[in-house]
DNA sequence: ACACTTCCTTCCTACGGCGAACGAATTAAA
DNA sequence: TTTAATTCGTTCGCCGTAGGAAGGAAGTGT
């Protein structure tokens, strides 16, 4: 566990193969949550004789636990076996301005227990120090940490990056994971929402869709083929940037674009519309607003058309089929995400279903669960049979 | 090879594991092109007694040729084995408006017979036809077709998708695949020659990048994570249909983008610019122009501001880190491919390099035999350790 | 000529997958 | 209640493949 880098043996096969049942085995569990043995045969393809000791193996772990026999029409009932969730655990550490908040959550993305910690010392151990208090007795079955950091992480432009070190993700996710020996992914939150729509909310029948995500700034995050894209530099999703705003000028790391569509300028123009104090949701003070003053009322029509154009310009490079809208963008009615949708159907050549996220402030930790369970099985793809 | 679809047995391994020793080998000889046992053995991590029979059968499969013994510093010298391009054949088969072009291509893409009909009777029959034909005995080396449509393939846009059948791309891949029992893939040309750059032009080092085709219209292929992404309903890549331009106005088909700056429309205004017959390449007409005459350079920056818009748009959503210039856009000279790059780096946020395409016509063959040589790998993704 | 090095092959063993037979646990029928 | 039928799970044993070890092959250097 501390030294051996490259196993000098076993090539391909043999413990690899059984690698590769031990995974199949406990992908389609995980799936199924509660199955007979036979069952598993028939998803699996493997053969009973097979699955006899790996499912004893497996018991052991603690992955599957055995329940009372099922229901059966005729015969011996089966054996019916249960996913054990708490089995694989993983740690959602999210880097914000002066803290790390870091949770510890089950393969069904239940949060076990969570934390926010003042940054004092390094970056590096304070998560590492975090990470195995937290999980406690649970540590051995930390199947791996993800590491949310705002911004766009392995190079491009600085943008949101708060201080030191935070900018190159690479020795961070490095060096935590050689201090706790589990894989660590390291990303923009923005591209871990989309991964946890795409895993767990309003994007789980699908394999491409578009998270657009409005706040200080406006990023997007990509999910093409069933996996978060980053593009060359890790930069993908930076539509703050796009130039389809004559009058938009950006400025050292803010896009033209975000400069005047973000959630912060249009906080500007709600205050000047409704004086007083900046409202929590500038978004959804400017939709209540709108039903009665005209002038909101027009605004919020410019605010939409000037979304509808980013995500116009989104599905005509990648044609994501569906565009979940996060962040400010989500505290949209309905009518307006209707309107939203009749715009962008009008100018594109694909279909293109507009909808709102729908895990909010969970989509990041349950982004933080799908990438760590698959960092788990990579190198491991799929060689079963379709059933 | 008529009938079972689904072979009842062989679930996961076995059969599959030596199927993939076989094309570990296989895919390593096609990179080195000349080497012994002893780098196969390095290279792959299979080992030697492993790695006798197979590369025996594949001698005998004529895959590997026994060339003579190399150089040796010390101790018996290396037999070394070639690969043998021909092992593997590859057919592209291109659909134009009123013909068909087809190619046979060895694995490295250079082409061994290649033949253009007229399209007569129905397109399956045709293809069914001339394929075996043009192939000779060397059919039963034949791994793959890949055929290239224009237009978005499945769903999508009818966009220059000419007449009937060829707008499901699904029915046709189908019924050709049934007929000759090879894989076949059909996509898009502007796709096609994304993966033919990248697989042997100007995008040989890098897993990320964008072709843009200009042409009647305007279109972009997608490489994303070494892959060409199609997008949910196939229409990635229509980039002509981007809201950048408030002067554009699309028509049934036409994305406003492209009806102001597509090759054709460039070639109106050059024609205004130098009365006479409508030249075969507008974009080097124009150029050239522009030297002399101001009006003619001050209509090139315009054009050159128009496609920059469009590059910053796609890197902006994909962060692509190579952009390609292909069609009419690969007429540019080298100074107005340094002023495109000065604007894009200008406008974006991820370092990205602009540069002409390499392969010109020949991309699209290209990019056949990468897709048909894929498509016979396909589902055996690397299990291999890394070298 | 001899040792030495490197490459390739053959022999042999160990191990895992899976077919087949068998025991187990229930329902339906006699 | 006994018997048959049915479905599940397990144990046994054959087979095939992988890879270690040892040995032959074909060179180089002294």
């Amino acid at each position: 566990m501390t030294d051996v880098v490259t196993p000098p043996t076993s090539p391909v096969s043999r413990e690899r193969s059984k690698e590769i049942k031990r995974l199949s085995v406990i992908s389609t569990a995980r799936q199924v949550r509660l199955l007979s043995r036979a069952e598993l045969t028939e998803l699996t393809g493997l053969s009973p004789a097979t699955l006899t000791p790996l499912v004893r193996d497996l018991i052991a772990e603690g992955y599957l636990i055995e329940r009372g026999p099922g229901a059966s029409r005729a015969g011996r009932p089966r054996a019916m076996l249960e996913f054990n969730p708490r089995a694989e655990l993983v740690a959602a550490v999210s880097l914000e301005p002066s803290r790390i908040s870091c949770e510890i959550a089950d393969s069904d993305g239940a949060v076990v227990a969570h934390r926010a910690v003042r940054l004092t010392g390094d970056i590096v151990d304070t998560i590492c120090r975090s990470v195995p208090e937290l999980a406690g007795d649970g540590l051995p079955a930390l199947r791996g940490v993800a590491i949310a950091a705002p911004g766009v992480i392995s190079g491009g432009a600085v943008r949101l990056a708060p201080s030191v070190g935070l900018i190159e993700g690479r020795p961070i996710g490095e060096s935590v994971q050689r201090a706790l020996g589990v894989p660590v992914v390291v990303d923009n939150d923005v591209n871990l929402m989309a991964a946890g729509e795409h895993a767990a909310g309003a994007g789980m029948d699908v394999a491409d869709l578009l998270l657009l995500h409005v706040a200080d700034g406006i990023g997007a995050g990509l999910v093409l083929d069933g996996q978060v894209r980053r593009g060359a530099r890790g930069a993908a999703g930076e539509v703050g940037f796009l130039p389809l705003d004559p009058a938009g000028r950006g400025h050292d790391g803010i896009g033209p674009f975000e400069a005047r569509w973000s959630e912060n300028a249009i906080a500007e123009r709600v205050v000047a519309l409704a004086p007083g104090r900046r409202p929590d949701s500038p978004v959804r003070a400017l939709v209540a607003l709108a039903a009665t003053d005209p002038r909101a009322a027009g605004y919020l029509d410019e605010v939409l058309h000037a979304w509808s154009r980013l995500i116009v310009s989104c599905v005509c490079v990648i044609d994501p089929g569906r565009v979940l809208l996060s962040g400010a963008a989500a505290d949209l009615d309905d009518a307006a995400v209707d309107r939203l949708q009749g715009l962008v159907t009008a100018a594109v050549p694909s279909t293109t279903e507009v909808r709102r996220a729908v895990l909010g402030d969970r989509a990041v930790l349950h982004g933080a669960v799908s990438y760590a369970l698959s960092a788990a099985a990579a190198g491991l793809p799929t060689l079963l049979p379709a059933p």
